[in-house]
DNA sequence: TGTGTACATTTTGTATACAAAATGTGAGTA
DNA sequence: TACTCACATTTTGTATACAAAATGTACACA
């Protein structure tokens, strides 16, 4: 009903996706979506283009479009890749920065910090994925960028109980987080490819433990028998 | 005119990308486009979005599309990120391949070695992406597809002087490449990941000398001066 | 000659009607 | 009860008309 552009309704419906309100899986109506954002199908349908083209949604001819599934085989090449790709763009990132780029990051980095400090995970795990595109912006490599970005959607849509400190261990975590975070921007200013690389291994390694026990896989159709295709958790 | 399905045309537009038949920088018309594949615009544009979303071309709000452009600029990048992705896709290609895989990358290698015994530049160009495109499918990892498919764009666009043999030097280079490919296959077949490493190394050696030399910057508009981000050959 | 401005033309973007495909439902039959 | 088939409903895909933006052109004026 509320009447935008195309970029906010694409914005809008990635950050849902990110903050897993729409959940791995999840069934995307046209109409109702074109009726919601108040745009007509047309552009809608590009919107879904744009977020299939991107990673965030899987369309099907004639069936519609479903929000990216996250099960354990795709967790299991996620963990696998994800370390390589981050040590590359933070490297990237060190060595061609821009001053405009690092004062992006530190604005991110506070805006972290502050949702950290208030115990808003949602919005600390949207700020963290921000601050992560920054660097992946630096880097200035299209290549990289197009797995780096597939690999934050998902470490997004994972990091979310990480920010819902239940223990002091955990709001111990987040602290060393975002003092990790401080530290990249120290490599990162002070073009130091080699310790912008260990520190993402180590940030990786802290996040890394966390994500694994509470990845599901996509919930399954009532009527399972008739359903090909939908393995179990292995 | 001819009437094709969506498919079709995505696919026809992307292998004229890839032969550089449209060259970078080129315009894309909506309408004359629509009517030479004789759909409407409306799935037309769906096709030209696709396209945006791999790479394949650029598409700017309210001023049409372009074929994405190869300049130095991209040249730099190219060259630093290949041989990392290449070469972790080989690895992990030897390591998950079906037997299904390995019978395609056997057929488009055959096509491939015959496409260069006629001495057919564009055909052996086009096969060998179908062979890179092949492993890049065993790999069975998404985050790695999407940066590899959009260096084999531009690394596909950039090869077609290799397959054009002038010299008794050239017949021997592409002659070589064939022999690497087999040995790939071989590697692959025998789940030998450090040997397919090694071979997609060399192979990637083989071609990067004769790439840099016929690549050339966008086109530059008439009226030059008005341009701005335009920046010369290095 | 060069510049600016109004206007025509071309091109892109959006809404909507209709077509086609998929899905759901219920009666009929074994 | 289980299954199939026909038909209604829902959802997706395409064509087309119209709106909006960009581009090109001609003319006035300094």
């Amino acid at each position: 009903m509320t009447r935008i552009t195309k970029d906010q309704c694409f914005e809008d419906i990635a950050h849902r996706i990110l903050a897993t309100e729409l959940a791995p899986g999840a069934a995307l109506d046209e109409a109702s979506l074109a009726a919601h954002y108040g745009l007509s199908r047309t552009p809608l349908r590009e919107v879904l283009q744009r977020l299939a083209g991107q990673g965030y949604i899987r369309s099907e001819e004639n069936r519609g479009s479903k929000v990216s599934s996250l099960d354990l085989a795709s967790l299991r090449v996620f963990f696998q890749t994800a370390p390589m790709i981050y040590a590359n763009v933070a490297r990237l990132a060190a060595e061609q920065r821009t001053e405009a780029q690092l004062d992006a990051l530190k604005d991110a980095q506070r805006a972290f910090a502050q949702a950290t400090q208030a115990g808003a995970a949602q919005e600390a795990a949207l700020a963290n994925h921000r601050f992560h595109a920054v660097i992946s912006d630096m880097a200035d490599n299209p290549y990289l960028a197009a797995s780096m970005s597939r690999l934050q959607i998902d470490h997004t849509r994972m990091s979310h109980t990480f920010y819902r400190a239940a223990s002091e261990e955990d709001a111990q975590r987040i602290s060393d987080a975002s003092a990790q975070h401080d530290a990249m921007i120290g490599a990162i200013e002070a073009r130091d490819a080699g310790r912008a690389v260990d520190l993402t291994l180590q940030h990786w390694d802290l996040s890394r433990d966390r994500m694994e026990e509470f990845v599901r896989p996509d919930p399954l159709p009532v009527d399972v028998v008739k359903r090909q295709g939908h393995a179990h958790a292995v």
